[in-house]
DNA sequence: GCAATTCGGGAGACTCCGGC
DNA sequence: GCCGGAGTCTCCCGAATTGC
C-alpha cells in the first residue's frame, strides 16, 4: 500500500504517517511539502493507494489544487486533512471530490478511523462540526443551473469531466471558439469567474 | 401571413497569462 | 520571445415568438 502524505508542516506529516503505520502495517509513506512534489511523486510509475492533502500548501491554490489532483488521478482516494473547521470549507473539499475530511484537530484514533474508512471504499465527514444537519441546496443554484440552455449543460458536464476546451470541442464536434463563448455564457450565467468555480458550482449542486 | 424581435449556436479575431 | 490555453467581443445564421 502506497501513500502520499502531502503537508507542509514536518511535524504533521510526522503525525499523519503515525496513523497511516497504527492503521496499515505494511504502508509505504511518501511525503510532499508542496505542489510540485505532489507532482514528482505521480511521476513515479508506481500507483498511489490513498493521498492526504493538507488544503494550505504552496501551490495548491485553495480547492484548484485538489479538482487538479481528483482529475488526474480519478480512482485515489484523497483525505484533505486542514487547520479549518469552517463547514463551507468542508462541504466544498467533499463537493470537489475528497473522499474525506479530517480537521487537524482530530485526535489520533478519529484520523485512524477516517483513514480505515476511506480505505474500506466509503466517505469520511467529520460530523462533530458538521452536526447531524443535512446538505441543502440552494435555491439561488439551482436556478442558475437551470438557467443554463442544453448545449451550456453538456460543456458543463465535460468540463466537470476534468475536459479541457479542445477535448470538449472534439467531443462535441464543434470548434474551440464555439466552446469558449459557451463556456463565457456559462460563467455569467453562474456569476462565477473561473471555469473552476463553475465545477465548484455544478458540483455543489450535485448535478454533474 | 409577414416583418420585426429575441435567443441560442457557431465562428473569427483579439487580448491576457503562464509555462518553456 | 514563443506557444498554447482561456476568456471576451463581435458578428452571422436560423428558429421561435410577437405584434400588426
Amino acid at each position: 500500500m502506497r501513500v502520499l502524505i502531502a503537508d507542509d508542516h514536518p511535524l504533521f506529516r510526522d503525525a499523519l504517517r503515525h496513523v497511516v503505520g497504527q492503521s496499515f502495517d505494511a504502508a509505504e509513506c511518501l511525503e510532499a511539502c508542496d505542489f510540485n512534489q505532489i507532482g514528482a511523486a505521480l511521476a513515479d510509475d508506481e500507483p498511489l493507494d490513498l493521498i492526504l492533502l493538507d488544503l494550505n500548501m504552496p501551490g495548491m491554490d485553495g480547492f484548484t489544487g485538489l479538482l487538479r489532483l481528483r482529475e488526474d488521478l480519478p480512482d485515489t482516494p484523497i483525505i484533505v486533512v486542514s487547520a479549518s473547521e469552517d463547514v463551507e470549507v468542508i462541504e466544498q473539499a467533499l463537493a470537489c471530490g475528497a473522499a474525506g475530511f479530517i480537521p487537524k484537530s482530530s485526535p489520533k484514533e478519529r484520523m485512524c478511523e477516517a483513514v480505515g474508512l476511506v480505505m474500506n471504499g466509503e466517505i469520511f465527514r467529520p460530523e462533530e462540526i458538521l452536526g447531524t444537519k443535512t446538505r441543502t441546496i440552494d435555491p439561488l443554484l439551482e436556478e442558475k443551473l437551470g438557467s443554463l440552455t442544453h448545449r451550456q449543460r453538456m460543456v458543463l458536464q465535460l468540463l466537470a469531466r476534468g475536459k479541457s476546451n479542445k477535448q470538449i470541442a472534439y467531443e462535441l464536434d464543434v470548434t474551440n471558439t464555439t466552446v469558449k463563448a459557451h463556456m463565457t455564457a456559462i460563467l455569467r450565467k453562474l456569476k462565477v469567474t473561473s471555469r473552476t468555480q463553475a465545477v465548484i458550482v455544478a458540483r455543489q449542486i450535485g448535478r454533474f
